[in-house]
DNA sequence: AACTATTTATAAGA
DNA sequence: TTCTTATAAATAGTT
C-alpha cells in the first residue's frame, strides 16, 4: 500500500530501510493495540533492530513498560508527596524506562546487601527484578550481536585469504614470477579484512606489486 | 478498512469477535513477517487468546515457541497421554534435578494453556519456573559455547591461511617454482581447517607438492 | 469461506 | 525530518 507495489525483500538502501522500519514498526504496534482491544486478547510485539535496539509493545497490564508507565504517571501526579520517612518508594519510582546497569548495581549493592525490610516492599523488589532482567537482556543482546559480527567478519576475511591463495596458486602454476606484467590483476582481497580489529597485514600483495 | 469505520473498542458479540480475531491475527503476523524481511530485524509477536491459546510468530527460527510448535505436531502421534485426572501433584513432584527441555515444553503445553487452578499450585509453578530457568541457562550456555567454538575455528583457519600465504610468498620471492626441492617444508596448515564443516579444500598445497 | 465496499497503511514524492 | 498523496493492502459487513 503505497505508490507502488512492494516486493517483500530486504530493502538494501539504508536510509529507505530506516524510514520503512519506523513507519511499519508504528503500524505493527498500532495493529497490535487494536487487536488487543477489539478482541480482548493479550498481545506482545518485540522488535530488535539490527543495531540491537529494542522496541516493544505489551497489552497486558503486568508488562514491564506498562508498570513503568503507570509508575511514571504516578510520580508526575504527586512530585514530592512521599518525601518523608519512607524514601524507598520515591527512589524506586524514579526508574526511567531503562535504568543503567551501573545504577542497577548500585541499587543492588545498597539495598539488598543489608535489606531494610521496613523500607523495601515486595513491589519494589518485583520492579527491581524486572529492571535487572531487562538489563540482562540488553547485555545479552549486545553480546550476541558482537559475536555474530565477529563470525561474519572472520568469514569475510577467510574468503579474502582463500581468494589470495587462489591467485597465488595461479601465479605459481603458470610459472610466471614476473609480477611486473600483472600489475593490473585484482589482488586487493586484503581490503576485505580492514574491518577486523587486530588484523595483521601480511604484506604479501604489496610485496608482489612492488617487485 | 471495511464497510464501515470501526471504533476501536472491545467487540461484544462473541462470534464477530472471533472472526475479527482470526482476520486481524493473520494480518498482524503477516505485517510482522514483512517488517522482519524488509528491514532485516528480529520480530516477535505473541498472542494469548482469552482462552489461553497461544499464537505466535518469531522471525528467528530458533525460538522457544517455534520449538514448541514443532514439538506439538510431533506429540500428536502420542495416543493416550494423561489417563488420570489429578496427576498434577504427582507429575510435578517428579521434577528431577533437571528435566529435559522436551519434558518441560510438554508440561507448559499441557498445563499452562488451559490452567486448572485446582490442580496447579503456586509451589508447582515456582518449581516449573526454576526448571525453565535452568533449561534456558543450558540452552544459552550451549549457544555461547558453539559461537565461541566457531570463532576459535575461524581464527585457526585464518592463521593457517595466512601461513599458507606466507609460504607462497617465500616461494615467489625466491623465484623457485621447483617444488621438488621443498618437499619437507611444513605446508600442512590446511589440516587446521578440517574441523570446520563445509570447508572447501582449495587444494593448493597438494598441487604444490605434486609438482 | 468468499466477496466487495471501504477504510487504512504506506511508498514515493515534496 | 515531516507532510502529502496516490495507490496497495487490510478488513467489516455481507452472502
Amino acid at each position: 500500500m503505497g505508490r507502488r507495489k512492494l516486493v517483500i525483500k530486504r530493502i538494501e538502501d539504508k536510509s529507505a530501510r530506516q524510514v520503512t522500519f519506523t513507519k511499519r514498526r508504528n503500524g505493527l504496534i498500532k495493529k497490535a493495540k487494536e487487536l488487543a482491544v477489539l478482541c480482548d486478547v493479550d498481545v506482545n510485539v518485540i522488535i530488535f533492530s539490527s543495531r540491537g535496539k529494542l522496541y516493544h509493545y505489551c497489552s497486558s497490564s503486568n508488562s514491564l513498560p506498562d508498570i513503568l508507565r503507570r509508575y511514571h504517571s504516578h510520580v508526575e501526579a504527586e512530585p514530592s508527596a512521599s518525601a518523608g520517612i519512607c524514601q524507598t518508594q520515591e527512589h524506586y519510582s524514579n526508574y526511567a524506562s531503562c535504568l543503567s546497569c551501573r545504577e542497577l548495581l548500585q541499587i543492588v549493592e545498597r539495598d539488598l546487601r543489608e535489606p531494610d525490610v521496613d523500607n523495601l516492599s515486595i513491589t519494589d523488589l518485583v520492579h527491581l527484578e524486572e529492571q535487572l532482567q531487562a538489563a540482562i537482556m540488553r547485555a545479552r543482546s549486545t553480546k550476541t550481536r558482537l559475536m555474530l559480527q565477529s563470525i561474519t567478519s572472520l568469514h569475510e576475511k577467510e574468503k579474502g585469504l582463500i581468494e589470495d591463495n587462489r591467485l597465488l596458486e595461479e601465479k605459481i602454476t603458470e610459472n610466471r614470477i614476473d609480477v611486473g606484467a600483472n600489475e593490473k590483476t585484482d589482488f586487493n582481497n586484503s581490503a576485505r579484512c580492514q574491518m577486523i580489529p587486530g588484523h595483521q597485514q601480511h604484506g604479501l600483495l604489496d610485496l608482489l606489486r612492488s617487485k
